[in-house]
DNA sequence: GCGACAG
DNA sequence: ATCTTGTCGC
């Protein structure tokens, strides 16, 4: 009879809840899967040391890929999932594909894996089964890696390493590719807020393109708030996602920046909106 | 209690 | 994520 508005609401919570809860559950089974170091068979072709290095067996870092979503402006649970692949040193995209979909999987801050993962995932899988041979290498995602607020002591690390979940995380482990976490905006985990980044930021009076740890009030590493340009007051964070060490991270995203954001992220942003930008102008002409 | 919360 | 113009500067 008096049926209030609220009376709806408490199965409404207990099922997102529940779900909340799998998602949970999903993240900490996937986490014991994760490495935190360099494991690849690739080397960086201008290392210092490794030039004169008998290394000449190892093939070189040649294919670097980058993944991103964006949104419809009309309709926001449509998307356009975007996977480019670059070469490393000339930067130019080798490789480009898109997947549109239906998003029903809403955004929760902490979650956003299980929301934008699978059709990422899926245009990793389409690429590999038909044996391109331009085949990432390596993996940068809009989204941060361990720097994420649902940490945990990783089981399988030698220097005791707290690490969350991120996106990159959760694609690195599932496709079982070195990932790098890109975040343009801070997620705030461990003490760790957008005033105390810009002090550390400003301590150190060093050149442009440099960085420093992001070091949260446990005391542990989560990643690098880096300045990718001279000049630039924003900087772009980053974290470890899966098979690669901070260092090599770091290095890597330096090598690729010829803007704030690295280039593989920057094209797949760029070319993934163009794409679902000129679908929408060709559905108003009908 | 209030604020913060990747994309 | 997306809504949005001009503007300052190399």
């Amino acid at each position: 009879m008096e049926k209030p508005p609220e009376a709806e609401e408490p199965s409404q919570s207990q099922d997102s809840s529940r779900d909340h809860q799998t998602w949970i559950t999903a993240q900490d089974i996937l986490r014991e899967k994760l490495i935190a170091e360099d494991s690849f068979a690739w080397k960086l072709p201008a290392t210092v040391e490794s030039s004169q290095a008998g290394s000449e067996e190892e093939e070189a870092l040649r294919y670097v890929g980058g993944v991103d979503i964006s949104f419809s402006k009309d309709d926001p649970s449509k998307a356009c999932g975007t996977l480019v692949v670059l070469d490393f040193l000339t930067l130019q995209v080798l490789y480009q594909d898109f997947s549109l979909l239906t998003l029903q999987v809403p955004y929760v801050p902490g979650f956003l894996a299980f929301r934008e993962a699978p059709v990422l995932l899926q245009l990793l899988e389409k690429m590999k089964r038909s044996d391109n041979p331009f085949y990432p290498q390596l993996l940068m995602v809009d989204g941060n890696g361990i720097l994420h607020p649902r940490g945990n002591l990783l089981p399988t690390s030698e220097p005791l390493t707290f690490s969350g979940f991120g996106l990159a995380c959760h694609i690195g482990v599932e496709a079982n590719l070195p990932t790098i976490g890109i975040g343009k905006n801070l997620h705030h985990v461990d003490g760790l807020t957008h005033c105390r980044v810009r002090k550390l930021l400003g301590d150190e009076e060093n050149s442009s393109k440099d960085f420093i740890n992001l070091v949260g009030c446990s005391g542990h590493v989560w990643g690098a708030a880096m300045r990718s340009t001279q000049g630039s007051i924003k900087p772009i964070f980053i974290s470890i996602g899966h098979r690669i060490s901070l260092q090599t991270a770091i290095m890597i995203v330096q090598m690729t920046c010829k803007y704030r954001v690295p280039e593989p992220i920057r094209q797949a942003d760029i070319r993934s909106r163009d794409y679902i930008r000129k679908l929408e102008m060709n559905a108003k002409v009908k």
